[in-house]
DNA sequence: AGCGCCGAAATTGTATACGATCTTTTGCAC
DNA sequence: GTGCAAAAGATCGTATACAATTTCGGCGCT
């Protein structure tokens, strides 16, 4: 049950199914399966999810939205490969949003929480020591999801659909700059901020919070890519 | 040219007619011509704008995206009718990121910038003093444009999308929790905010932005209206 | 040989058609 | 007269069909 058309569950949130593609393929993007600059052509997808180009179609124009896919006129839809501007823009907005976000959610953390936290730590640390693409994955998702945690705490709602869209835009630009092959979050670092919420330090844990995403970016190397469609896009 | 079927400029950008109607809706929406609730079938819109439905369907949709209309399975889209508590969600966003964005408007800030701001209140001041519907729905959009264009001028084009869904859905709360029969925001706090920034007072600044939020925030009435589609709708 | 123009193939943009689901109304029984 | 049930109507969900635009290969011209 890994394969792309599964994805069955009939949640009775989804309004239709192509939430579920949108899903489906907003996932395998966040995950690197889908690297940036993909083609993808609406009658692709509808293919390999056996629906209609109408549905694949809406699925791409919601990812659109999101930023994980770029739509050119006439032309046909993308995995976005965003500008190094974009990148940075893209961690500008993670650091003046995050700590406001840390701050209200410690406000309304309760202990569950906090279990819960750990809980997912625990598991991205599983994850790390593991080998393989699907171990590794998983903890790209997982180290994402310890942000997103942070947003649903928070209670805000409007708040937490914005992280999503940043953390998995963030993933792509990891995907396209990073260079160490470390996965996207330094582990402890999360840790760290847990516990300075839990002890009630704000000031420290929004120090740490920043500390962080800084440290995602210093492992970026944002320069040009010359689009690179030339010849040496053959030679891998 | 003020009719609801035109908009025909051909933006480049636009990428396609779907575009142009979920502009239009959204405009309407902000401009509070259409009320929180009213149903947007997708053969009236189409027929409004004298497309198919397949193309009011993907411009409602993206405006569910947005948060201006809400899509319910099977039974069509209504322009959003924010809860108290979405209300006190999207204020909390705004008290949230809005400094930020000051903050970083005013490191890039040129004269240039805060000329257009200047005369961005000019003309807001204008129409505060002008009567009919025209002006006060005018009045509204310049009001939203100050803090859009304070999110334009920090140079985060993630940033001035996410601002520009706030306020679009700040419109909305107003419309439907606002008790002044005033606009949308207090006129001289704009300037007050200008003025902060142009002599590099940002903490100040930022203050008087959280005042100026709060004082939007404090004209609304947050309780939960119980609908009143029974009879009470009919007595106005 | 190189450059530019033209036509076929592919892909997207939009419209229409059909099926599913929900709402409303109507009619019957109690 | 009230209440429930079934059918009619309306609206959405999805698929298919056609039109417009772009892309790419080939042909002729310089």
């Amino acid at each position: 049950m890994k394969s792309a058309a599964k994805a069955q569950q009939a949640d009775d949130s989804a309004e239709t199914g192509a939430q579920q593609i949108r899903d489906a393929i907003r996932e395998a993007i966040v995950e690197r399966r889908l690297s940036p600059g993909t083609k993808l052509s609406e009658s692709d997808v509808g293919n390999l999810f056996n629906v209609s180009r109408t549905l694949a179609r809406a699925a791409l124009q919601a990812l659109s939205y999101e930023g994980l896919v770029s739509v050119e006129k006439n032309r046909g839809a993308f995995v976005a490969y965003p500008s190094p501007d974009e990148a940075r823009q893209i961690f500008s907005a993670r650091r003046l949003v995050e700590p406001g976000i840390l701050r209200e959610a410690a406000a309304r953390i309760t202990p569950g929480d906090i279990a819960h936290l750990r809980q997912l730590l625990l598991e991205e640390g599983r994850l790390m020591s593991e080998r393989g693409q699907t171990a590794r994955r998983a903890e790209i998702k997982a180290s994402g999801d310890f942000h997103l945690t942070l947003a649903a705490i928070s209670g805000n709602a409007i708040m937490q659909r914005f992280m999503e869209e940043l953390v998995a835009r963030s993933s792509l630009v990891i995907a396209l700059y990073g260079q160490s092959t470390a996965s996207s979050c330094g582990h402890s670092e999360h840790g760290d901020i847990i516990s300075a919420i839990e002890v009630k330090e704000l000031d420290r844990a929004c120090q740490l919070m920043l500390h962080h995403i800084a440290h995602i970016e210093a492992d970026l190397d944002l320069r040009e890519r010359k689009s690179l469609g030339l010849k040496e896009a053959f030679e891998l």
